[in-house]
DNA sequence: ACTTGGCACTCACGGCGGCCGAGTGCCAGG
DNA sequence: CCTGGCACTCGGCCGCCGTGAGTGCCAAGT
């Protein structure tokens, strides 16, 4: 009972502060919610809070404001996912459906997040190690160099331009193309890596050395531009917030700019089943120790294939862009699934 | 004689700020610069060129700073291009030599191009419309639905998920990627939407439904997406500028942000030989009209492939960043010609 | 054992006034 | 046409103070 209002307490913190973006004293707080008691109780509540580390102020004699332990207390136990509006979904099919291939998909999909959630977006393109290889070709751009196109059962096209050592003909290049397709046509890429390795020992001594170097290429298109790159939309929204961000806000770009450091913020999320948060500190990145991270994986039931999240402010509306997050992706995983 | 010191006193005004972002005075004028006169003497000219509408002063009493007028007169007449060091012609080569694909020359490009300049960079991906059709491949995702993959002699692919309403057999899709191939391989972009207007025509009455089909989103593929994409990067180094910039930079990131506008900005450069420089309210974009715009086409000799260029303050060191632009432009040019 | 009203205290914030100095315009003399 | 001198302007800075929101503590009430 005593401990329930102060979660109770809590909760109108977060929420007040969310709103409003100014520190919350005990006064407003008995006003606007109907917390059923006085103030000055409300006070030893925020009192006890503070000891226990779930809020703090900013300066003596000002309100409360949420510590990450605050928040994070805040969206394990006291918040649920808010559902989104009609017009939200019918939204966010509208935005997905004209997409004409795949990266106009992963760029549709991070644009309608940004808007969204008015944060900054990020999305994964789907990545080739859950895919199978549909489809190998080769082309020749002239004797000495090919371009190689992988195509994926995801829709996923790699191209790479290979130089040859030694030129080849037509022919030659016909026989490749006909034992890459056969050998890992349909196969999964983890798998395909081990067949493609063993591949140029089985055939004429003539096309070894060629047939190596295109699995190596193959092989490097396939394992290390894997899950490499995202899109990135709606850092106009950094300015939202309120200016004391400003100060943090040049660092806070340049990490987004970080291809690696995107990956890490929602690759760890993309395993787990559910949208996880990482507040403050917990993204383990120091220039977004002052923002939040929500993100989670998209594509359908044990076939993950990438992530998407958002990064904004600790200051935000948790349930609500969990719930956009949330949606977004089952939608998009929706939408891949179907091809 | 008179005329010639008034525009040296633009010139030192205009570097003096560049370095300070500070209203420059007539005193630490003269004396910085070698000028050879009294600050009385600069005091008339600063006088004259106020006038004249080359500078302002932002409040009485203060130095002056150069409206958009005195920028231009500075780029047009005062300034060279600054030759790069021997170290910056070192990193943009071993920058961009890494690169595996065209995408990845894009991207190296523009990363490379906002280091060098401490701006926001932007680089347009080539566009098809001057090159040629190097091979179309059409893979049968599902009897119902084919995957149209269109790659051109710049090394540039694009894909299209095509759904077909009658299903179609191995046999025929073998028939269609002959005809498809036969009619336009070779062809430049241009040329190629003629010809394949007329294919249907020309073939076996059961094919035709299929082929108006192909051959509608071939064209599509063409046409609209020719130069449709950029990539951006940089864009952390708006906060580096003077802060009274930061009220402007919530929208200077949404302008960023539009395709549309970026092509606007760049594409305009594209056809001219040579780095074109526009100047505050030049952009004709409202949001940018605090900025300036350093633009170039890149690609050999008449085969313009794209654009690129960066964007950032006006208060900006416009030979060093004018160089880089075209260094930069220069290196591309080569590193995709040669393929 | 909680809750509540009262009360003294703290401190960020905003407005006010005065000083300072960089910078200007003008003018008379070289 | 240049120059030194001079009076003037005005934004920025600093210190001061009043105000008010908010707090912590305490004693009384339930």
């Amino acid at each position: 009972m005593l401990e329930e209002r102060r979660l109770e307490v809590l909760r109108a913190i977060v929420e007040d502060f969310v709103l409003s973006n100014e520190p919350v004293g005990s006064k407003t707080l008995a006003e606007r919610h109907a917390l059923g008691v006085s103030p000055a109780t409300v006070r030893n509540d925020m009192s006890a809070l503070e000891e226990e580390g779930y809020i703090t102020q900013p300066h003596t004699s000002a309100g409360r404001i949420p510590t990450d332990k605050g928040y994070r207390l805040f969206v394990d136990r006291l918040s649920g996912v808010k559902p989104l509006s009609r017009a939200e979904r019918r939204a966010i099919q509208s935005f997905l459906e004209g997409a004409v291939d795949l990266d106009d998909v992963v760029r549709r999909s991070v644009r309608l997040l940004a808007q969204l959630t008015r944060q900054v977006a990020v999305v994964q393109y789907p990545s080739l190690s859950s895919s199978s290889v549909r489809h190998i070709e080769i082309v020749t751009l002239n004797p000495n160099r090919l371009l190689l196109v992988l195509i994926t059962d995801t829709g996923r096209v790699e191209q790479r331009v290979v130089d040859i050592p030694t030129p080849v003909d037509d022919g030659v290049v016909g026989e490749l193309r006909g034992l890459l397709n056969g050998s890992l046509r349909g196969r999964r890429v983890v798998d395909a890596t081990e067949v493609a390795a063993d591949l140029p020992e089985t055939v004429r001594p003539d096309l070894r050395p060629h047939l190596t170097t295109l699995t190596t290429v193959v092989l490097e298109a396939l394992l290390e531009r894997q899950e490499e790159r995202v899109a990135l939309a709606g850092t106009a929204n950094l300015t939202r917030s309120s200016v004391d961000f400003a100060d943090s806000l040049r660092f806070i770009l340049e990490a987004l700019e970080e291809q690696v450091v995107l990956l890490k913020l929602i690759g760890s999320a993309r395993e787990t089943g559910t949208v996880t948060v990482r507040i403050g500190r917990e993204t383990d990145v120091d220039a977004l120790r002052s923002t939040s991270v929500i993100a989670t994986g998209y594509g359908l039931g044990p076939a993950v294939l990438g992530g998407m999240g958002v990064v904004g402010p600790m200051r935000m509306d948790y349930p609500g862009t969990m719930a956009a997050v949330r949606a977004v992706a089952k939608y998009v995983g929706e939408l891949l699934g179907a091809d």
